[in-house]
DNA sequence: TTTCATTTGTTCGTATGTATT
DNA sequence: CAATACATACGAACAAATGAA
């Protein structure tokens, strides 16, 4: 049950295989795993983002797009984008 | 005056005499002479042009500059790109 | 109702790197 | 080497929706 995981720093430079808006999706995904971010609540905007990882705007957008096409999150306007609550077909936990 | 009219489908293997982004050019310009696009009102945005043509986003700029040139559209920076007014100083046709 | 702050959405402008011709 | 074309990425500004005061 996710709780106090490690997750490795943020270092675009060591990640130089992949894109960083990949890269960026990826370690959302560890942190919202990590259970940094709880299902239901909203991660930082999308403009805090871009700050705390030094990355454009633009660039965190397409990382939030990834997310959404994972499923790991929902994104409404106005609003923010929100950790979905994992489907577990049938089992609770 | 301008209703609907015809316009060829967009193919830029068919125009391989000239650069895509002045094909690019030459078909946009029909379509807005076709009327796709009207006066005053914003083209499609450049990405959203550059998925629509399947070019890339450099490309599609180079073609709004030809048109920009041509004095067929106006670019307004986070606006978009409007259709010109046709400017008839007295004659009409 | 109006105002304001917050947040996502959209768009152009620009720069860089790579591949192809 | 230069021009074309593609993809990624960063920056800035404007637009719209929401919610609170």
């Amino acid at each position: 049950m996710a709780g106090e995981v490690e997750v490795p720093e943020w270092d675009p430079d060591a990640t130089r295989v992949v894109y960083v808006y990949e890269a960026l999706a990826d370690h959302i995904a560890l942190r919202i795993e990590a259970g940094h971010w709880k299902p239901g609540n909203p991660l930082p905007g999308e403009r805090a983002l871009s700050e705390e990882y030094g990355v454009a705007l633009g660039t965190i957008r397409r990382g939030l797009d990834v997310l959404r096409e994972r499923g790991l999150v929902v994104t409404l306007k106005s609003k923010g984008t929100l950790v979905k609550p994992q489907e577990s077909p049938s089992g609770q936990e």
